[in-house]
DNA sequence: GCCTGAAATGTGATGTTGTAACTTCCCGCA
DNA sequence: TGCGGGAAGTTACAACATCACATTTCAGGC
């Protein structure tokens, strides 16, 4: 499990803090990259490639394929900038990229709005009763389907 | 949670079990129902319904359409005999369909092969996280991605 | 037996999500 | 200037999921 500085970015500085993410993990910060990257911070629930796609396709007045959104997607994965959120099939950006969570999502099935809470006590946990399985983990997806305050 | 009477059954038990947990939700036992819950237990790992519409179509030698499956999968889902791998895209049959459990599914990226182990400490855990955060947790998704003991 | 309404299943179309294979573009560098 | 390599574009397709509506099946009452 990774240390915690656990820095809160927002705006800017989150951009900033992906950016570096991204180049520490030895790949480019692109205009595309960029775009995609920006309009996934964007959306208020995860978003799915083909979102993104018709976001950054309007935005930019030239259309993107999805699958290029997807490749970009991957590497934003890969360097931990953004995470796959299973259960919805989309992809939400990560807000602290400093530091490596098994993030837990709460997936509103009413409104699609989800929300992350860190509990590595927890992840532990989950980790730990797969190794005792025999397993190797490599990546805990644990999230969970209900309804949130709002909706409630 | 649930009681834990957590017999594990097998074989012609299972599928008798499973039938008694499906008609006890007030649903019917048909032949096509028989059919699917025989196929999807009888695959090693999660199937997805194109899988489980192809193995029965040849078993029965009449087409089988995905959304019959679809549709029988989720009553399956809803009795608690069988559960979705989200991050598989896929079905798997519930080995103890007499008490309700939160799984911890365990899922190798490389062979696709998938167990599942019951934890209720931590999904227990998970739950209480999520109430915590002001949610309402119907159903937590915890599945493992990773390699198993045979693939390692 | 046979009618009847509700539930189950069939059919065909369509929408959504995800990959693959190959080409073209762009940028750093000799 | 040209060449080498990663990024992005293009096209095609595979896999997953749902919709709308037609037809069949079957338990329960007559």
């Amino acid at each position: 499990m990774a240390k915690h500085d656990h820095t809160l970015h927002h705006g800017e500085s989150l951009t900033e803090a992906a950016r570096m993410a991204l180049m520490r993990s030895g790949e480019q910060w692109t205009a595309m990259r960029a775009d995609i990257y920006e309009s996934l911070k964007g959306f208020e629930k995860p978003a799915s490639a083909y979102d993104i796609a018709d976001a950054v396709s309007k935005s930019r007045g030239k259309r993107v394929a999805a699958n290029s959104v997807y490749r970009i997607l991957d590497v934003f994965v890969g360097a931990n900038i953004a995470t796959r959120v299973e259960s919805a099939n989309a992809y939400i950006v990560n807000a602290h990229p400093d530091c490596e969570h098994d993030c837990i999502f709460l997936v509103c099935t009413s409104c699609g709005q989800t929300t992350h809470i860190d509990d590595d006590h927890l992840s532990d946990g989950v980790r730990q009763s797969a190794i005792k399985a025999g397993f190797t983990p490599v990546q805990p997806v644990i999230e969970v389907k209900g309804i949130c305050a709002a909706c409630g």
